[in-house]
DNA sequence: TATAAAAATATACAGGCTGTTTGTATGCAA
DNA sequence: TTGCATACAAACAGCCTGTATATTTTTATA
């Protein structure tokens, strides 16, 4: 019984996604704080040398879980949002998917809480810089076309803003229902606003 | 040239305070994470003993700097908003008052990034519990006195988490007029729609 | 006031963690 | 096949946190 021949970017490609996979698990159980490299490198049942080796340092391989939460979450939505929707309910739909995304287990302390302090606001902010902020955006334009675009842009953020606060809300037991409901009303009460113009 | 002679409690109340005074500095400038104990003590002039008789540790610490600074916020807010003022423009006022004292040097960084990791997001609730959400939501009571509780809680809720956004954003450089305008507008909107029940 | 007890502060220590360095094995290319 | 680059493993150095011990200063009491 032999070990099976792999190439080099096999080798790598599998240790990374093993360190990932097994660093995603303890960052949401315990915080990026309390999870010390020896651990990660045990879970993921490689050494601590191959993590230094693949990773720059512990941040490095934050950011690498960090990223690959924001993308699916990304993705999600998208996969949530038929592109032919129009203005208000593409707002809302979208809006849905995404607190039905954070939902999955550990996404807000992750995306929320841990990266915003290990990471710092501004990279979080390029990190899912596409998903959440430009399509909001995006979709404020739909409706109020007219309107200053630096003035739309602040109102996208602080909707995105309730939007995150939201999630972490239920995810720290609040009614759902009601969180969503309340989200639903924000957006369309802004909607209405901003088409008033 | 002779050490001036203290009482216990005047000791204990001089050490702690420079602790709390030199913590918070080094919180601002470099975070929880990267300040250390040592870093600590030195700045404030006494041993690292001292700071572990005043403080069961770094975590109680960083919590005595929160809680200052988490007064220090509500405490100019609440003498910028005399009490006569009535419904939507006393949230108005209230929310300019908070994004003003915000912008005191290091505070989103204490309050808004690293607050909610090392403390948790329950936590920095019940310490700022008093000051930001129930103001808000009895506020938002008095606009609209025949909506549900728990709805209108979620709402305020959503409200805050704007407010917090755009002292972030005005933190990190963006444009304190616009960030204000749109959370005005945001407060309006909000209280246009729950006037019209 | 003299002295014992208690409180506050200082110092020394024990584990653990991070990032680096050094050494080894495996894949790759000439 | 031979030399090099890549991936991994193990050992090391420095730092940090929290604790245990020792010393100084205050307080209580005789």
């Amino acid at each position: 019984m032999q070990e099976k021949r792999r190439t080099n970017i096999q080798r790598s490609e599998a240790t990374r996604s093993m360190l990932v996979a097994a660093a995603r698990r303890l960052f949401i159980a315990h915080g990026y704080a309390d999870t010390s490299t020896p651990d990660i490198s045990e879970e993921a049942g490689v050494s601590r040398g191959a993590l230094y080796h693949q990773f720059a340092d512990k941040r490095a391989l934050f950011e690498a879980v960090i990223t690959s939460e924001a993308e699916a979450v990304a993705w999600e939505i998208e996969r949530a949002t038929p592109e032919h929707n129009n203005g208000n309910a593409h707002l809302i739909t979208g809006a849905q998917a995404y607190l039905q995304a954070m939902g999955k287990e550990g996404r807000c302390r992750l995306l929320l809480v841990d990266g915003p302090t290990v990471l710092g606001p501004a990279q979080m902010r390029s990190i899912d810089g596409q998903s959440g902020a430009t399509t909001l955006v995006n979709g404020l334009r739909e409706i109020a076309p007219g309107a200053d675009i630096d003035r739309l842009a602040a109102s996208a953020d602080l909707l995105s803003a309730a939007f995150d606060r939201a999630a972490l809300a239920i995810d720290q037991g609040g009614a759902k229902d009601v969180y969503e409901a309340a989200v639903i009303e924000l957006i369309e009460t802004v909607a209405e606003r901003l088409s008033a113009d």
